[in-house]
RNA sequence: GCUCCUAUAGCUCAGCUGGAUAGAGCGUCGGACUUCUAAUCCGAGGGUCGGGGGUUCGAAUCCCUCUGGGAGCACCA
């Protein structure tokens, strides 16, 4: 409709420059946008105002000259001019309503567009360090991101979806080495004559009376007294401070003693360290993996650091191809220590870069040139969804991806972080108070809906602040239950006009049970109430708000939406019985066409749900 | 010192790249169930869009500047 009103309107430009009624101008955009108010029609056009200057006339008079010229235009109603020169445009109940039809022969593609052209995108999010749980944060990007892939393929993106796996650095080694001490700090505790749960409780006391002691010698100023934790302070001096202090460390280690008991204790310590490492990656792997999956949100490639240091079977790896490429462009540099330099301030940067280190060894900057050259060689467009605290980082990242010869292609959605409290409390994190938090603990608590909902419904430059007390509340101060009770009740009146029990309507799908309600038509130009006009309005705006979510990078917007199409349900639902009653005469074909507007809000809701990772429940 | 995000109703946030009288939810107050799911609906109240300049037919939106809040500025990963 949209395109046929600027088709019109062009004509009629047209039309009134050779008439003589308006002088010869061009105009790029005829300006065609909704009107907040419905009383200013379906569609308006601000294309008078926009070529004021252009047409040295007052926009009410270009808009009346514009009218005067429109060709005649199926399913428009009535045209008039309004305020400063709004031309707005009332389209006939037929027309307006048609959406509930459009809806229901597309389903759930309903709103898909060719606005992505087919590009190919990879989209990488989370790529949490395998050395820990996955916590709030992770949870917010595995939210936004995988919403963004949703919507950004229902809008015509080729999508990937991508992990990050940094499984190559110095921190692995480091992981290695505290499961490692903790491991030999249990052994030892057993040796005394400790079970196995005594000791990682020795050890997890041993730990929170040391936080407490430190935050306590903050408070007052003074030195903390560290060695009053014999455990902790072997622990933090065998490392160097350098350590996965978590008391998930602890458990790993335990787990290796019902695994290995203590044989491991009698290997050299690089052996030992290097078990542990491997083994410990591949059980945090699964661990996150296993969450992402909870939360709704798989990937189709999870792509490990290490692979860019495999030589190809040309003998070479990602990372000297990355480093060649650059080279070759005369974009690095080795100085007089033997340091490997990348020129990033030819890019705009504040500094150069080190690639690798005087002492031979590879910077984590290195794997990440290497990673994104090795993006771009399997797709057109990269999108990296990183955590605030990283937003130093783009710089030089882009720089990169423009020397390696890719600018305009790279991207980073920078997301603001997430503050987890309950009950107005900052949450700190105690396994042993039973405040330890991590996301999959989170998932089980809240619930995947609440949870996702929450996370994607805020635009990610805004920071959160997740309140599990909050989210868990089942009643009217969390919107997610509203969207879906609104999914709900319109289930629940397309059983009934079906004649189907919740358990038959389980069998049979909800659009089955829609057909048998609505029968082969209905004539939706008998929906004439308010409501029923608001109703069409708001799903005929899903199109549009599916390419501006992806356009923007915006998934939260979906959430709006939702609440908007459920709450313009709710009001049709108290206003228009759908179903004749005893004392509610309906007209059949009345009924009908109402029938054919829930089932058609019935699937935007669950299609827009459903890109967010929320569940549409059919009875609550 | 520099960089990024942010400031809109009591609270949490929208405001679709500059459009008509700045919106929604929660909270407050007042109404609506013998009736298709009341986890709902209807109404009322609530604003110097952080301050100050500028751009133009028109600014919460764009530019400059000041102020408050959050995050970051490694040959760490």
């Amino acid at each position: 409709m949209k395109d046929a009103i600027d088709a019109g309107i062009r004509a009629a430009l047209d039309a009134a420059q050779q008439s003589g009624a308006l002088d010869a101008f061009d105009i790029a955009d005829t300006g065609i946008e909704r009107p907040a108010d419905p009383a200013n029609g379906e569609y308006t056009s601000t294309v008078a105002m926009r070529s004021a200057k252009l047409a040295r006339k007052a926009p009410r008079a270009i808009a009346e000259a514009i009218v005067a010229h429109l060709p005649e235009m199926g399913g428009v109603d009535r045209v008039e001019v309004a305020g400063p020169g709004f031309i707005n445009f009332h389209l006939s109940k037929a027309s307006a309503n048609d959406v509930f039809n459009q809806v229901r022969a597309q389903g759930a593609d309903f709103g898909r567009s060719t606005f992505g052209g087919g590009t190919k995108v990879q989209v990488e999010f989370i790529s949490a360090n395998p050395v820990g749980p996955m916590h709030i944060g992770h949870g917010r990007w595995a939210a936004l991101g995988d919403s963004l892939c949703n919507v950004m393929e229902h809008a015509g993106y080729d999508v990937q979806r991508e992990y990050y796996i940094n499984d190559h650095g110095s921190q692995m080694d480091v992981f290695g080495s505290s499961i490692a001490v903790r491991y030999l700090q249990l052994v030892e505790l057993m040796g005394e004559g400790a079970t196995l749960d005594e000791a990682k409780e020795a050890l997890v006391a041993d730990r929170e009376a040391s936080l407490d002691e430190a935050a306590l010698a903050e408070e007052e100023g003074r030195e903390a007294d560290a060695a009053r934790f014999p455990f902790t302070a072997a622990f933090n001096d065998a490392l160097g401070g350098n350590a996965y202090g978590g008391d998930y460390v602890v458990d790993l280690a335990a787990r290796f003693i019902e695994l290995d008991g203590d044989s491991l204790a009698e290997l050299p310590d690089d052996e030992r360290i290097a078990s542990f490492r491997e083994r410990g990656y591949r059980m945090m792997l699964d661990s996150i993996r296993e969450t992402c999956h909870e939360a709704r949100c798989d990937f189709d490639v999870w792509f490990s650091e290490r692979s860019l240091y495999v030589p190809d079977e040309d003998g070479k790896d990602a990372v000297h191809r990355a480093f060649d490429q650059l080279a070759a462009m005369g974009h690095t540099y080795t100085t007089d220590d033997g340091a490997l330099w990348f020129r990033s301030t030819s890019f705009g940067d504040d500094k150069d870069r080190v690639l690798v280190k005087s002492n031979g060894e590879y910077t984590y900057f290195a794997s990440d040139v290497a990673y994104h050259w090795n993006k771009f060689q399997r797709v057109d467009h990269v999108i990296d969804i990183w955590g605030a605290d990283h937003h130093g980082y783009i710089k030089r990242v882009d720089s990169a991806c423009e020397a390696l010869g890719y600018p305009g292609r790279f991207e980073v959605l920078l997301g603001q972080l997430v503050n987890l409290l309950r009950g107005g409390e900052a949450v700190r994190m105690s396994k042993r108070k039973g405040t330890m938090v991590t996301f999959d603990e989170l998932l089980a608590e809240v619930g995947c809906d609440a949870t996702r909902y929450t996370l994607v419904s805020k635009s990610s430059n805004q920071m959160i602040d997740f309140d599990i007390e909050l989210v868990k509340r089942q009643d009217n101060t969390n919107p997610v239950y509203y969207v879906q009770y609104a999914h709900a009740r319109i289930c629940s009146i397309l059983r009934r006009a079906a004649g189907v029990t919740f358990e038959q309507a389980q069998e049979l799908g909800m659009d089955e049970v829609a057909q048998m309600a609505v029968g082969s038509r209905a004539d939706v130009s008998l929906l004439v109430d308010e409501t029923e006009a608001a109703l069409a309005r708001k799903l005929s705006e899903f199109s549009s708000l599916i390419e501006a979510s992806a356009r923007d990078r915006a998934p939260f917007r979906l959430t709006h939406y939702a609440e908007e199409l459920a709450a313009q349900f709710h009001s049709f639902y108290t206003v228009c019985h759908v179903l004749p009653r005893e004392g509610y005469p309906i007209d059949e074909d009345l009924s009908r066409a109402r029938l054919a507007a829930c089932d058609a809000t019935r699937r935007v809701l669950a299609l827009t749900l459903s890109l967010i990772g929320v569940s549409a429940p059919e009875r609550m």
